[in-house]
DNA sequence: GTGCATAGATGCATGATGTGCACGAATGAG
DNA sequence: CTCATTCGTGCACATCATGCATCTATGCAC
């Protein structure tokens, strides 16, 4: 490898050799079932294709990821840990929820500028029933890191339960939102990302102001 | 069977010999996973022994469920059923949230009245990582659902993403009440139902309010 | 009741998944 | 260079999951 040899993507622990080749081997691996999956379907891609086309032994796929799922929703799964990263580094002034949507924008735009495909992972999972538990997971797995992150940003002594609950509510919110935007893409290609950002901006709102509504007087 | 023979728990569609029998096997092994899960763990449980506890052959195990989680699981995604159902059922009067708030009440009364440990399924579920996605994703099945049962409920022309954010936010506030609830059991038995009670009437109470907070000044 | 059409249960064969174990090669530390 | 550790790999094995063919029970029409 000459200097400068492609991006530093990720969090490549930039710590010796073997680190770095751990992390690329992961992104191979997570990148060849993305792709297969996204050519033939996941359930027609056997792990012996995705170990092949990583260029790595069967055997060394359950080094890296438990099930072919993780692999392929390993990319979405980054996305979510980067976005619960980025609430930290929020400046105290803005609001719980505003720190939440400032976080998602920046993410967006992370995901836009990058190289790798982040809208493919989702499109797959959307497409096909055996990866939402699996994402599902991702997200409650993030879901807990977030309630800690909330629980530090307002301080100690508030009401217990809160940070769990705007945790969840936050991510389901986030959930919907995005999964609305994409089946609003559907037929079409990508429908403008302000679209996206818009209905973001309503959501949280929505959060924000309260979910009761009176029922239809009829 | 003679006249009253035992009890009509789940919903027996009632028509015919056939219907009847296929929900007492579904019971029968649902049940099956459960006990042998709850003695043994569910990674060491085979298939093969819930099919010998539930007297069918293993073969027949997949016509009624695509996995071992799958049947753990069944219990729990069938009282989310009942509260989806329940909520349908609220008078127009209560608003969505109101609403929401008695469905979950009347699903709990029904699940102490009930014969079967709807508990155990949940402590089992909380104990066992290989489970969450499963339950995630029953969860987010009647979230659909809901998300439906809103729409009627608010009528038409309002807010357009708002039953699918609220369903979903709802059902996170629910999660995370629950879990918060079993947590809190943990050593002690059965911590007061009234405990669980109050709590979800503060969760829901703070989704009615607003979730955001600002951050702590310092 | 008789006979038919169909749904459900079962067995068999087979591919795919996931894990424990052991060995060898690359890596990093001294 | 030497040694200890980590990681990649092959092998064996149990389990999971599905498709296909067959057999039986049920429901229905008459």
């Amino acid at each position: 490898m000459a200097v400068g040899t492609q991006v530093a993507v990720e969090s490549d622990a930039g710590t010796g050799r073997r680190e770095r080749k751990k992390t690329a081997t992961r992104a191979a691996i997570r990148d060849a079932a993305m792709r297969l999956a996204l050519r033939d379907g996941v359930e027609r891609v056997t792990l012996e294709q995705i170990a092949a086309e990583a260029d790595i032994a069967l055997r060394t796929f359950f080094n890296y990821f438990s099930s072919k799922e993780e692999a392929v929703v390993a990319g979405a799964a980054g996305d979510f840990r980067a976005f619960v990263a980025g609430f930290r580094d929020r400046p105290g002034s803005e609001s719980v929820l505003r720190a939440l949507h400032e976080a998602a924008l920046v993410v967006l735009d992370q995901a836009m500028a990058d190289d790798r495909d982040h809208l493919a992972a989702l499109v797959v999972i959307r497409g096909e029933r055996s990866l939402v538990p699996q994402l599902l997971a991702a997200l409650a797995a993030q879901e807990t890191v977030l309630a800690e992150a909330i629980a530090d940003r307002v301080g100690p002594g508030q009401d217990e339960g809160y940070p769990r609950l705007c945790a969840a509510a936050a991510l389901a919110a986030l959930r919907v939102t995005l999964d609305r935007w994409l089946e609003s893409a559907g037929a079409g290609a990508v429908p403008s990302l302000d679209g996206l950002r818009g209905e973001l901006e309503r959501t949280l709102g929505a959060l924000a102001a309260g979910l009761d509504r009176p029922s239809r007087p009829e």
